[in-house]
DNA sequence: ACCGTATGCCAACACCTGTTGACACGCCAT
DNA sequence: ATGGCGTGTCAACAGGTGTTGGCATACGGT
């Protein structure tokens, strides 16, 4: 899915890096970094764990691979005002909905340190990158990112974590009703004082 | 600091009881629920690890004991309808910088399923109660209390977890007023749609 | 003073972990 | 055809884990 670099030739164990890859998104989704074994990831790729090894160097380089992720913001700058909240939380659920990446690195940045700041890069940079394109005062633009990251991050956390039943039963599109004036009030709205 | 059962005499071993239990809140809420090793939680107590399984059993019932948590949300029906945002936001700010066993339940639920079985049941419980005690519609009280979960949880997982530098900067009362509004509008506001 | 029992420590078990090195097979260029 | 190298398997290591049983000791009620 992810397009090859186009500059070396394609090797032979491409298939086995990617099943490796997989398993282990999806190891590292359901059971968190300490309680994904290598050892299980590998018999999910169906191949011997020594090959991760080779492959990824360790299992910290296995991570890290494996929880590679883009938010794929889109443009803002192009986005009516008024609608950025709704369209924030509709990209936000549709984005991890369809990828359990982001389930992986939500889960492994509670326990593991180099996890947890891959995260805040993302959230630091990504989003606040994209926060910064329209214009409110640029003083304000990182703490606007983190109470937006606050509140997608505790869905997430609610709805895909925890599984608090209201959280998991309502449809993203009630979710986005609810939550996307939330957005919209740390991202455009006048500082409190 | 807990009050004790006053059925049964004060146990010789209590102090040590409660140094284990100390050293279990700490590790876990530091390490999580896998990194926190018995060996290393009675070594901080001072005692050695076969005590920690003679009096909780196992390390599943060490944190049972360890992570209990009572939320001791404030009587709602008292509060001015206007403030119930304010107050709540407040509240859990001032419950948790006080008290490490909601972060390692935080942490724990990530990973552990009874940890987040534990979380689900506080804030089912214990906080769709209190939304209940303000007249709104009963149909929407459990999706209102999940709402206000998910901003909740979201700003303990970025300020306390994560710790994103714009979340952790931040002075509570700061964050009280951006977050405010938002609970207020879960709690208080006529549903969307 | 005495004896049962609670408290504590020590050593060990059985298992699982990440990680490593040696060895076999098969593809591919020469 | 024949090398070399990429790919894969097997077995093992060293260390750490939760957990268990046995043994000393000191308390507290009688």
């Amino acid at each position: 899915m992810t397009s090859p670099a186009p500059s070396t030739h394609p090797r032979r164990s491409d298939v086995t890096r990617a099943a490796i890859l997989r398993a282990a998104r999806e190891r590292f989704a359901t059971d968190g970094y300490e309680r994904a074994t290598i050892r299980a990831i590998a018999a999910d790729a169906q191949i011997d764990p020594s090959m991760v090894m080779r492959y990824y160097g360790s299992k910290e380089g296995l991570f890290a691979a494996a929880a590679e992720f883009d938010l794929r913001l889109p443009d803002l700058s192009s986005v009516p005002p008024d609608d950025l909240g709704k369209v924030l939380v509709r990209h936000f659920l549709a984005r991890w909905e369809g990828d359990e990446t982001l389930v992986a690195l939500l889960r492994a940045a509670s326990t593991n340190p180099g996890a947890a700041e891959r995260m805040r890069g993302i959230f630091t940079d990504q989003l606040t990158a994209a926060v910064a394109t329209f214009g409110t005062d640029p003083a304000t633009t990182a703490r606007r990112a983190g109470l937006v990251a606050s509140q997608i991050l505790g869905l997430a956390f609610t709805r895909y974590i925890v599984r608090l039943p209201p959280m998991v039963d309502t449809t993203p599109e009630d979710l986005v009703s609810w939550i996307a004036p939330t957005l919209q009030r740390y991202l455009t709205g006048t500082p409190p004082d």
